[in-house]
DNA sequence: TTAATTAAGTATCTTTTAGATACCTTGTAT
DNA sequence: ATACAAGGTATCTAAAAGATACTTAATTAA
């Protein structure tokens, strides 16, 4: 076989990976990192409503699965830049298609929703 | 511009369904749909570790956004087939790859994580 | 005739996770 | 002395996930 992996299993690591990348500010954070190298309040602000904590916590588990990279420069304050490693940068595409798929099928997400809740109107 | 929609945007209604189909759940869910309908006792065993609450929440989420369907049939017991719409099948590619990345570069993520606790070991 | 079984769920309770807010540190400019 | 900036942590509350038990209604097995 080609790898030993499948996320259909509940134990194999590979779930753990999914859940990680199949979560809505790691997606935005790699979208971010896309293009270039950006500080964590660069993308505080570019990822509107995300919280310190959250984007926090996530540039962390992030980098421990090495999709990014953290770099620390001695600048008076301090900054930080995070980049996409290689094998970060082969989860882009992936990752832009999600993003891509959700603002151009808005539309008829909403209209569907609109037809859900009329027939299970309470 | 060809869509008003911005996933950045704290407010915009592609964060929630951005939200919705970046979800480990919803991912095997639609990836396990693309083949062939499926009832709920099928998926509920083909997605190892999922609980019987969380995968009948999934699903009503799914449908209500447009992304599968739900038919009755009056058997005994009853039994329910879910299915892709036209809508989600437009997004089974995206999802497939986002779940064969996961498989595929399972071996770099670890080695990366290995590398990363020998790092900041307390 | 009283279980036991099946499909497709709901109800309930506990544990995680997310979110909001406040606070910390270090150096520099006012 | 005070305020600000960057890049976070600490703390508390609210929401979501996870585990487990229960439900319904017909059907077969004991």
């Amino acid at each position: 076989m080609q790898h030993p992996y499948d996320v259909y299993e509940d134990k194999c690591p590979t779930r753990a990976v999914l859940n990680r990348i199949a979560d809505k500010w790691s997606l935005l954070v790699l979208d971010c990192l896309r293009n270039e190298p950006t500080r964590f309040n660069q993308l505080k602000k570019a990822i509107k409503g995300v919280s310190q904590k959250v984007l926090s916590q996530t540039l962390k588990k992030l980098e421990r699965d090495g999709l990014i990279s953290r770099e620390v420069f001695p600048t008076v304050p301090v900054t930080v830049e995070y980049s996409l490693t290689a094998l970060g940068a082969t989860l882009t595409d992936a990752v832009a298609a999600l993003s891509h798929w959700a603002e151009s099928h808005m539309k008829e997400v909403q209209q569907a929703q609109l037809k859900y809740d009329k027939k299970y109107a309470s």
